[in-house]
DNA sequence: CCAGCATTTTGACACTGTCAAGATTGGTTG
DNA sequence: CAACCAATCTTGACAGTGTCAAAATGCTGG
């Protein structure tokens, strides 16, 4: 095409450089904007100025770029868990920004949340290695979170996984119903989990 | 096409009589079956029979035929609610056969759940009224009860709103763990609930 | 300078939802 | 009974999708 090959010699190269991580972000933003279910890999690469199917170099599918993204969103949750960990306020205080900051995650990035934790990948359990690890291992390091809590008498019940479970089962559906719409108003969801959080707490004695 | 004629021959009506009916129930099982995002609107007019475009007299939609099969899931939800309802347990045991009752049916039915709570419809609002209706009656009855229970002392809390969205999240979000495959084995379901239940209880006096 | 390699493109295919226009039928009215 | 009408169903067509095979392109080491 005249119009490709003319934007091409502006940017003086048909080996792009970088392609992979062009459109890895491109892909993220363009989720975040429109949705999911209307990222196309065709308008994907229009918008990066690369032919249909040269995202097929660096991804085996469309499943393989969303499960990039996907651990790209769990590395970033990994992020918040480790700063997390790193402050200094007192337990009951990290327990609550833990809630809270879950909540913001999911509500602010709602899209990459729906990849992180939705049907799209995992139901047809075509989830990548690279995906499969970080998840699992963010998996385990919330549990040990909640184990950690759960040893302080801080948080309700003596079996730190069922624990977990439960307190991230309850985190999820919030954010899910406001998510997918059925609740409106995401404002609100703030305001439920921390009506939520006494729930979890241990009677105090 | 020559063997779609001798089909006709054969059953012997061009006018099929009941198609919404079919249509709507072969669409279930379908989905029931295969799950959603493998339902196409041309596989269906096959398998009952008729020609491509034939559903679009009955349904505006692809969508509005999901919305179709939605409503038909809280009618059938809200069957279990006036069984439950109308049993003569206690209630502290109607309020657990509430919660299994609950996870047996998003369990038990994965696809046609996540149609009636899921993305898929209520993202994109385009949601049918009649939907939009029966659901809203379903959730406003599922509030009722809890403020009953609540009313009795049974349930935590002092806001019926408040709790019945806390409760309902938290079924809902161990319900698409499993059901989304994010949690394997979706016999434990179950198990996770009930351990969940002791945290809705309003501590004995 | 050229061969080989990684990278990107073109062509093609099957599949999807949906619209407009035509074909077929059963029921109603004269 | 016949003729029309409205409901019902089909055909044709179009744009969009993911994906594969084969070709084209540019870079790099010998």
């Amino acid at each position: 095409m005249t119009l490709q090959t003319a934007l091409k010699k502006n940017n003086s190269h048909y080996h792009h450089g970088n392609l992979r991580q062009t459109l890895l972000s491109a892909a993220t933003h363009m989720i975040a904007e429109k949705g999911i279910e209307s990222l196309s890999l065709r308008k994907l690469a229009e918008k990066v100025g690369v032919s249909r199917t040269a995202a097929y170099h660096y991804f085996k599918d469309k499943n393989d770029l969303l499960c990039a993204i996907a651990a790209n969103g769990f590395r970033r949750w990994q992020q918040s868990l480790d700063q997390l960990s790193s402050n200094q306020l007192p337990d009951r205080q990290k327990f609550e920004q833990y809630i809270l900051g879950y909540m913001a995650f999911a509500t602010s990035n709602p899209e990459e949340y729906e990849l992180m934790f939705g049907r799209c990948i995992w139901k047809q359990s075509k989830c990548t290695n690279e995906l499969q690890d970080i998840s699992h291992s963010t998996f385990q390091r919330q549990v040990e979170m909640i184990e950690y809590w759960q040893s302080i008498g801080l948080v309700v019940g003596d079996n730190p996984v069922r624990s977990a479970q439960i307190i991230w089962g309850t985190l999820h559906g919030i954010a899910k119903l406001f998510i997918d719409g059925v609740y409106a108003d995401v404002g609100r969801a703030e305001e439920i989990v921390i009506s939520a959080l006494p729930m979890f707490l241990a009677p105090k004695v």
